[in-house]
DNA sequence: GTAGGTGTGTAACATACGATACACAATGAA
DNA sequence: TTCATTGTGTATCGTATGTTACACACCTAC
């Protein structure tokens, strides 16, 4: 996590803590957030940590979203899965408490504002507060369960399927029809190439369950997408 | 978890969990586990979970493995891991703590010796003892990490080194190079047809990698499966 | 013995996807 | 403007894998 030019926890800080986490937490975890996390606001496309770089602070997603890859042994980017409001990454609370140096890389999908927990509080926390015990241990089990789904979906539905899921969901997440993606990236996060990408988008285009323009990718009416 | 005949913490059983779990914990957390946990041995085969129960005891493995499975929505089976020697179920653990139901099957792939922790001492411990916590962050790290490297195993690699990776795997966890299994189980593994492994098998065979009679695969030479 | 279940070999075929190659449009910098 | 870069459309081809079908061997029960 990058380290500089953090907003010290003040009285505004805490505000917008309470409105976003006071469904999660207990005040007096709220209120030690306050006093030891960081609260910043990063633009789109910033990595936030990389693979290979020590890792201070744990990251709680605020607004915005992130997305989170690693890379095998070969080099092969792996995306593991995308972090929300309120989310926190399973991964990299791993490095904080056993590993120093981080697995993943993690960059912002949109401009977002994330919490930094300063690591060695997290084992305090946890012995400290059950709300945040769950919320670690619940984090930990929402990342299975996507990993489980994502191995899922590789598995028993065909690439088509998966590319209208992808834009679904990706339309989710940034609350916007019109993506800003190019053919290429697509491919990257669906394990595949350019050229079948672009096939199936020629396909989805005819069918009209999408428009494109270059880097630009208009979802069209989302209940279609169930066929 | 099964819940009849518990053999109770006894003197025997401390001295077992001693020699199997010093490494881990230190002994005050040993002592715990003896007083609360039951031992307990397993056959072959035998569903330990089942998707849908309820769950009381946390299971971990002291000797033998453990196949832990789910089922997605439309019924298709999904291999998650198999637990080994130390090893607990990182899927069980949160049914534990938040569900109430199992969302896996776990069945035993040869005879093992399982410790039961009570469901209720889990949380408590991991206030309690360090040990204790990094065990259970460490369980869930190595069980997202199998994940990930299972998610590449299937996107990056052929089906037929998918196969003789998941074959030389099998010895190992059975520490016998006969394997007693049929194509079926090995495609239901795999994700895959029973033809499409036949077909390899056959592959296999003729590259003398293996040996193969009615339910009865027999590997060869290791060293050769680095090809 | 016979019969029924289960496991395996094999063939013929369909198809989704990857690989490669090339043309060309859009964009942005020089 | 020109040029390089990036993104996209398209064709051609290879191939791994799924699908279906059938024969037959093995095993167990009766």
């Amino acid at each position: 996590m990058i380290e500089r030019d953090f907003i010290p926890a003040d009285k505004a800080c805490f505000e917008k803590l309470e409105a976003k986490l006071s469904a999660v937490f207990e005040p007096k975890t709220i209120d030690e957030i306050c006093r030891h996390g960081h609260l910043k606001t990063y633009g789109a496309d910033k990595i936030l940590v990389d693979i290979g770089t020590s890792i201070k602070y744990m990251p709680v997603v605020l607004s915005g979203s992130i997305k989170v890859m690693t890379e095998d042994e070969n080099g092969n980017e792996l995306l593991l899965y995308y972090l929300e409001s309120g989310e926190t990454c399973a991964v990299t609370l791993n490095c904080c408490t056993v590993e120093k140096k981080s697995t993943v890389r993690a960059l912002t999908e949109t401009e977002s504002e994330i919490l930094l927990v300063p690591v060695e509080k997290i084992e305090e926390w946890m012995i400290k507060y059950q709300s945040w015990r769950r919320y670690i241990l619940g984090s930990y089990n929402q990342r299975l369960n996507e990993m489980v789904s994502a191995i899922d979906n590789i598995v028993f539905h065909s690439l088509e399927k998966r590319l209208i899921r992808y834009l679904r969901e990706k339309v989710a997440l940034k609350k916007n029809s019109v993506l800003v993606i190019s053919h290429q990236d697509i491919a990257d996060d669906l394990y595949t190439t350019r050229v079948s990408i672009s096939r199936l988008m020629r396909k989805l285009e005819a069918n009209k369950l999408i428009e494109q323009q270059r880097n630009r990718i208009t979802v069209l009416e989302e209940e279609k997408y169930e066929a």
